[in-house]
DNA sequence: TTGGTATATATCAAATATGATATAATTCAT
DNA sequence: ATGAATTATATCATATTTGATATATACCAA
């Protein structure tokens, strides 16, 4: 059975993670938060208040305080590119091949 | 004014962005591409159908042409994450830092 | 303690996404 | 061109998210 052919992406993605500082930076500092967590950890290093990011984006206080809720899970992307936008950041979403799935029906 | 302090994460990521390489792969490659469009190609390089994806997410084909399609933006969470499932890939979410923001309220 | 600020939780109506179905349009092989 | 497979579009009922408000809790400083 042949391999699939892996995407420049994954290529570059594999190689940097063998790289020990990118790993610790990327693969444990930041991805093993999930996104409620991001957001407030991301707010919070900007020193900005839930009241403050809730004018940024538009809706109210205890809006931001349930998507930072840890249990929280009914995120949309547009309210997520509504945020990172408010937090001067960039939103990346990527799909990161990890297993072969069978090819058709 | 002080400059905020740089995060460990930002250090990292823009020492990487002036490396060609990295800015190429992960800046214009990957990231130009919609939510939507990073989902239609990732399924069709797989060689499966709108209808194969529906049934492994337990949806309609239409329901999944409806998230390929290149206009539409209401997107959840919780759909992607069925569906990056169903592709056999791991979800990748992250906030990058791309311009200063004021502190506070 | 008191007061002030920040965050958490609950409720409910309004907005939006989802699933299901039917059917149209497209693509592709023969 | 015909037919089969794939994808696109439309509609509508249902489910879920969102915004708004009120109020509770937590935290810190004076």
């Amino acid at each position: 059975m042949a391999k699939r052919k892996k995407t420049n992406y994954e290529i570059y993605f594999e190689k940097q993670m063998k790289n020990p500082e990118f790993k610790r930076v990327y693969g444990e500092e930041e991805a093993k938060f999930s996104v409620s967590q991001k957001i407030r950890r991301f707010r919070e290093k900007l020193g900005m208040t839930q009241q403050h990011l809730a004018k940024l984006t538009h809706t109210s206080q205890a809006a931001i305080a349930r998507i930072e809720s840890a249990d929280y899970e009914g995120h949309s992307l547009s309210k997520l590119y509504e945020i990172s936008e408010a937090l001067g950041a960039k939103l990346v979403i990527d799909f990161i091949p990890t297993r072969n799935v069978k090819k058709s029906a």
